[in-house]
This record gives C-alpha cells, sequence and structure tokens, in this order.
DNA sequence: TGACGTCAAGATCCG
DNA sequence: CGGATCTTGACGTCA
C-alpha cells in the first residue's frame, strides 16, 4: 500500500518545473527546459525516497511540448545518462510512478486529427517511461474522453483507437472515472472489452455516479478484478471536494479523519491511493504518517515544517503542539494533525501573525544588510497598520531565506500553504 | 464564444 | 532597474 501526490512538491526548493510559449520553443530553449526540469524531478525523486514516499505522478510537462515540437528533439539521446540515473532511483526505492494526460487528451475524438494528437501524446508518455526502464506497473492513466451526444458510439470508437495503440501504451494505459460524463460503470464496460484496468476516482464517483449507486467500497473491488498481475497492485484516485469552489473542485488539504474513514472501509488495505489535493506531497505526508506506525521523529520533522504557519494562526496551538510532542515514546499522529487542520480554518489575525513574522525575521536580523532590516522594518509597520497584505511581507522573507539559504526556513511550510 | 483547469510565461505597472 | 500584479497561453468539449 502506497500513498502519492501528483506532479508539484511544496516547500521543496529546485523542484520548479519551467516551460515557454510555443512560438519560443526552439530547440536550444526546448534543451535547456528539459535539462532544468530534469533537475527537478530527481529533486522530488531525491525527497520522495528521504520522506518514504513510494508513489507519484511525474508531470506531463517534463518535456515541454513533448508531442509536439519536441517531437523532432533527440531529447531521448541527449538526456538518456539523466533518464537512466533517474530510473535507477525509482526502482532502486520501490517507487512507483504514473503519468496523466489531462483533459486536452481525447482518444474517442471524431476529429481524426485530435485522435492523431491524442496517440502522439500517449506515445510520449509512454516514452519517458520506457527511457527510464521502468516496467508495465508503472501506469498512464487517461480518461475515456467526450460524449457526443452518443456515448455508445463514443465508448467503441474509444475502443477501436486503443486497439491502434503502440504496444508500450496499451500495457501501461488504465482508465478512469470522470467528473461528467463517464462514470464507473461506462468504464468498467469499456475494460471489459478491453481488458484495460480501472483506476477508480471516488470524487468523480460523487458528480457523476453510475445509475446504479452503490459505495466506493463495492466499486473499488469491482474495479480490483480488472487488475492483472504484470499491472502491479490495484491503483485508486482518491480526493475530498473543496466546500468553497465548484462542484468537483479538489480540496486545499485532504481531512484526515475523512480520509481514515475512506480508508478503514477498503475493500483490500494494500492498494494504491493516489491523492488530488492542492497542498500535494504536505497531505501525502499527513496521510503516510496517520497509516504507519512510524517514530515521533516524523511528527517532530513535520513539526519543524509547520510551525510557523501555527504559530501565525495561533500561539495557543502552538503550545499545544509542544505539549503533544513532549512525550517522545508517544505517537500522537491524529491528534497532531487535528489541530493543524482545526488551526488552519482559522482566520488570520494580524498580532498573531506578525508575531510568526518575527520570529521567521530572528532567522537573518544578525546577517541581513541595513537596507534589508530597513526594508524589513518598514514592511513589517505598514503590515501593522494593514497598509500591505501578509503575503508581501512573507515574500521579503522568502528572498532572505534565498538569499541566506537558510535551508531550515526554505523548506517551511509558512512560505507556501 | 466563454467556461472549464493548470501552471508558468509574458506583459504591464509601480516605486 | 527589480519586484509586484495582471493577463495570456495551450489543449478539446460543451453549454
Amino acid at each position: 500500500m502506497s500513498i502519492g501526490y501528483a506532479c508539484l512538491a511544496l516547500g521543496l526548493p529546485n523542484s520548479q518545473l519551467r516551460s515557454c510559449r510555443l512560438q519560443n520553443a526552439s530547440p536550444d530553449k526546448l534543451y535547456s527546459l528539459i535539462q532544468n526540469n530534469l533537475a527537478a524531478l530527481e529533486s522530488i525523486i531525491d525527497y520522495n525516497i528521504d520522506n518514504g514516499i513510494e508513489l507519484y505522478r511525474i508531470s506531463s510537462d517534463l518535456i515541454p511540448f513533448g508531442s509536439s515540437v519536441a517531437l523532432d528533439l533527440p531529447w531521448e539521446n541527449r538526456f538518456a545518462e539523466d533518464f537512466s540515473r533517474l530510473g535507477q532511483k525509482i526502482k532502486n526505492s520501490q517507487m512507483r510512478v504514473s503519468l496523466h494526460p489531462g483533459q486536452y487528451t481525447v482518444l474517442n475524438s471524431p476529429k481524426e486529427d485530435v485522435v492523431r494528437r491524442a496517440v502522439l501524446e500517449l506515445d510520449y508518455h509512454a516514452a519517458i517511461l520506457d527511457i527510464l526502464g521502468l516496467d508495465s506497473s508503472h501506469k498512464i492513466i487517461l480518461h475515456i474522453g467526450g460524449g457526443y451526444g452518443d456515448k455508445e458510439s463514443a465508448k467503441a470508437r474509444f475502443l477501436k483507437n486503443y486497439e491502434q495503440l503502440s504496444d508500450s501504451v496499451k500495457q501501461r494505459l488504465i482508465i478512469e472515472n470522470d467528473g461528467s460524463i463517464y462514470n464507473i460503470e461506462d468504464v468498467l464496460e469499456i475494460s471489459a472489452s478491453a481488458g484495460i484496468p480501472v483506476v477508480y476516482d471516488n470524487l468523480h464517483n460523487q458528480t457523476n455516479p453510475s445509475p446504479s449507486f452503490s459505495t466506493d467500497a463495492y466499486w473499488i473491488s469491482q474495479a480490483g478484478k480488472t487488475w492483472k498481475s504484470k499491472d502491479g497492485c490495484q491503483k485508486i484516485h482518491y480526493s475530498q471536494q473543496d466546500p468553497d469552489k465548484s462542484v468537483g473542485a479538489h480540496s486545499p488539504t485532504i481531512e484526515l479523519s475523512v480520509f481514515l474513514d475512506f480508508y478503514q472501509k477498503l475493500p483490500d488495505p494494500q492498494i494504491d491511493i493516489m491523492l488530488e489535493v492542492k497542498d500535494k506531497n504536505v497531505s501525502a505526508l499527513k496521510c503516510i504518517n496517520a497509516l504507519s506506525r512510524r517514530e515521533i521523529k516524523a511528527l517532530e520533522k513535520e513539526w519543524s515544517l509547520y510551525k510557523y504557519l501555527i504559530l501565525e494562526k495561533s500561539p495557543q496551538a502552538y503550545q499545544e503542539i509542544r505539549n503533544l510532542l513532549k512525550n517522545k515514546d508517544d505517537y500522537p499522529v491524529l491528534e497532531f494533525y487535528q489541530i493543524v487542520e482545526r488551526v488552519f480554518d482559522l482566520d488570520m489575525n494580524t498580532p498573531y501573525a506578525a508575531n510568526a513574522a518575527e520570529h521567521v525575521w530572528g532567522h537573518f536580523k544578525n546577517q541581513a544588510t541595513k537596507a534589508e532590516a530597513l526594508v524589513y522594518k518598514k514592511n513589517f509597520d505598514k503590515f501593522m497598520k494593514d497598509e500591505t497584505k501578509l503575503p508581501a511581507l512573507k515574500r521579503q522573507l522568502l528572498r532572505l531565506g534565498n538569499k541566506y539559504k537558510d535551508d531550515y526556513l526554505l523548506h517551511s511550510y509558512y512560505f507556501y500553504l
């Protein structure tokens, strides 16, 4: 059983993917972007290994315009060593990676050209996994596509186009129920015709339930039957609705108690769970820590990342957590994250936020230049008088963190959540 | 024709 | 000039 996150890692320096506009996508530009992005991916892989995260979705933007402009570039040769090293790290650490072309990759379109480009997009995704040297348990997740007012013929078109895909794509492709057109029963039906493993997405099933309503556990066990041994263990997508946004929007973080309730009802506790959530790795670590009996060290590490954020919202909660972590033989994981979640719902409090900013500033005040101290003081006073917003103050602090290479601060969630 | 979703690039504004 | 903030892009479908 692994829990993972998609694409980005919050609070991880040097992990940013870069891209460019189509009109600027010269070979030199693309090569330099790819080089940057492979280094970013390596940072993320290393981070995952360090944190015991064994499930991860690689961003489709790894190679900018990978299925169009970059098709003519021999990036696989040029960066073969990097890919080989990355693939080794993934394999050595038992990590399982995936890729997920977005909603604009439509294999079942009636338009020939759209299908042609979908195939190229899938080939590009498979090429990444191929050159990483990863087997068919590392998957490519795809939605079925459009409905076109006639779902039955659209399903047939999906199957017909699927048959024309390369073996490399076929052995990795898995299909997912979507939030508006193809419900889990539709997807299971397509799977039955073509033998494609099914990824069940709980939130999509909420917004687009199948006509014969059933529980998550039931659909997960049905989807589980579509996985063969060469596919690796069954994988699902899990997300929660953002209460403040439109239907289907992913929540800012995973509410732990709701997740644990879901987890307990799983037919098989061994399945892999890909979280789809705004705070990415942050929620993945939360859920991993909650499900595994780790040492209190794991919570102390989390605390070092959360502390200024907690201090900013509630000095009381800050003390509460300090007390909670005093007993080194204890592992109060649920209590810890429940305090964190409760604090996140609190509104901004200017004196508290100012106090936290002062603590962060304390990291630099002995090394900052006079000019930097002056700017900080000015920003701080403006913030106290409500003339500037908190993010502006934090941005200056983050700049200082970068300049003075304060690793402790640079990883802190204070700047990223 | 705009909304959808995603993220960074690019453009523009400000001191 | 650097930094902050706003707009655009790239994709296909659907209302």
